[in-house]
DNA sequence: GCTATAATCAGAAATGATTTTCATTTAGAC
DNA sequence: GTCTAAATGAAAATCATTTCTGATTATAGC
């Protein structure tokens, strides 16, 4: 895990530090979504002190890489996922537990057609998020 | 303009104080989203002094009811705008000059069918936007 | 391995949009 | 007109997020 994060980082010329290896262990060990806070209180648990601004800076800088996503809430705090599945897709997730689940419906296509002839625009990126409750949170 | 304003808040209940009346004339004169700060302002203009609270306070509820749209922006502050067009949908907008276009499209049946036959889950909300430049600043 | 250096980091302090508080006012029902 | 719940204003607080600045460190090249 920690050696092909190396990997990753060096690829998207990050350094690899131990900063970064950790908060993205950190996200890896965590099925649901977190704030900056909170993998900052994990990583101490784990024994690795980092200041939180760091933790700010390396979120944000991890998921414009596309190495973590951001999750977009309702209550607009900054929420990061270490989502696995590389490819283009959007999330389910769980306002109850915060986890998260793949979707594999994206409208882009579709959406991209009718800006283009309809509206003659050009789109730029696309927000497809959608809230819930999971099948555990609604089963108890 | 006033009148129906004045009808369609009395029919949610809520009271039609002038300062409500008058965010609303503010944002349906506009084209463009706004901040809640930036309707304070027109507010001013047209000789209308409200609390900068008040302002908040209203942009939310009015939207919370669904007479204003919220704007979920990339960079998350609070924008509104006013969508005279009442039935569920979707919008493109303008990052350069704050457009908004109505898009026909909304995958919301696919989502919830998705949802809920491979998740088992249960659909509160969606959230589809759609972020771009808009024909105007395109050719401009 | 050693060095240079650009990237990264910590900690403190600032920021600033948004919210809360609470005393006062007002719209709408009767 | 009177009453009451809702709405408002002003000041102050909140608090997540960002900025600043001077160390520290990972990495590439020797």
């Amino acid at each position: 895990m920690d050696i092909s994060f190396d990997k990753r980082l060096r690829e998207l010329k990050l350094k690899a530090t131990p900063k970064r290896l950790a908060i993205l262990e950190v996200l890896a060990d965590e099925s649901i979504y977190l704030t900056p806070e909170e993998v900052w209180k994990r990583m101490r648990r784990k024994s690795t002190r980092a200041g939180l601004p760091t933790v700010y800076r390396n979120l944000e800088e991890l998921s414009a890489c596309g190495v973590l996503i951001k999750i977009v809430h309702p209550d607009r705090r900054l929420y990061y996922y270490f989502c696995p599945n590389s490819h283009h897709h959007h999330h389910f997730v769980c306002l109850s537990c915060r986890r998260v689940e793949d979707l594999s419906f994206c409208g882009l296509e579709v959406i991209d057609r009718e800006v283009k002839k309809s509206l003659k625009g050009a789109v730029v990126s696309h927000l497809v998020q959608v809230y819930g409750h999971c099948k555990e949170c609604l089963a108890g």
